[in-house]
DNA sequence: AGATCGGCCTGGACGC
DNA sequence: TGCGTCCAGGCCGATC
């Protein structure tokens, strides 16, 4: 079975936010070279811009430009930041060139998922205008969480990818919350005990694998060219076939909402 | 208006 | 060996 994933969630974002954030802030752009790609928006304002703060929200990489602007990032499923020097030249799939004043950022993506903007600041749509409380931060709240499973009658698994209920969760992490916190990815209009219970799971696992950098199958690498740790440690997402951790049976895998989910079907209840 | 589904995009794994 | 098919999936727009 193919494993192309390690797509960059919060995890992964988060870890490419702190290698990038010291070598991005305060820098000025000098000029933006855009190979033309259909998910590129306005990239060129953000030329002549100094840039502020470096922030994340959810799998958004939002820069702080100067001018009331703001260059939102997101990796898709491929996309990475590598800075020009010796251990790294860029090749074929180098989409946007960023010149700094002291450097030279390129954005990588194979399969063109990453998406670029410069928007006026707080200016958003789509996901990012939608995007539910950061995970890992007081506005994530347990109670809010069980009203917003309770709201929707679509699958726990479909709904966390929304990124409504809660912000930068893919579907490496929902299958870890998932299983962690025993709930079948079928499950619906989940009850407060359990609702808790995933609530706690996501952070745990979100927050374990910010400690190990992320999570990476092939692509996913970090601004320095390294790879997160968090593979080794994986006890849903990729191990169909493979006995679960807890009971022994086979972990399964299927298609839900279009997505491969691998969950026990013994231990996760629905 | 909320839920669902297809399209985007490419390289790699796999089968014959 | 080589070619065709399938798979990975975040987000968006169209449709129900």
């Amino acid at each position: 079975m193919a494993e192309t994933g390690g797509m960059p969630e919060l995890p992964e974002v988060e870890s490419v936010r702190r290698q990038l954030a010291p070598r991005l802030e305060a820098r000025r752009i000098e000029h933006v070279t855009a190979v033309w790609q259909s998910r590129f928006v306005d990239v060129e304002r953000a030329a002549g811009r100094r840039v502020g703060r470096l922030r994340r929200r959810g799998k958004y990489l939002i820069a702080e430009l100067d001018g009331g602007l703001e260059l939102l990032m997101h990796l898709g499923m491929t996309g990475s930041f590598r800075f020009r020097g010796p251990q790294w030249q860029p090749d074929a799939y180098v989409r946007a060139t960023f010149t700094l004043n002291d450097a030279v950022l390129d954005f990588r993506d194979v399969r063109r998922f990453g998406s670029l903007a410069v928007v006026p600041a707080g200016q958003y749509t789509g996901t990012l205008a939608a995007l539910g409380p950061e995970p890992l931060s007081d506005d994530f709240d347990p109670a809010a969480f069980h009203r917003a499973l309770q709201s929707t009658s679509m699958a726990v698994k479909p709904y966390l990818l929304s990124q409504r209920p809660v912000a930068g969760v893919g579907n490496i992490y929902a299958d870890e919350a998932l299983w962690r916190a025993r709930i079948s990815p079928f499950a619906r209009r989940i009850g407060r005990r359990r609702a808790t219970l995933l609530w706690a799971a996501i952070r745990e696992v979100l927050a374990e694998a910010i400690e190990r950098e992320g999570t990476t199958f092939r692509d996913y690498q970090m601004v320095n060219g390294e790879s997160g740790r968090n593979a080794a440690y994986l006890t849903a997402y990729g191990q169909a076939g493979l006995p679960c951790g807890r009971c022994g049976d086979p972990l399964r895998k299927v298609t839900l909402g279009g997505r491969g989910t691998t969950y026990c079907p013994r231990c996760q209840r629905p």
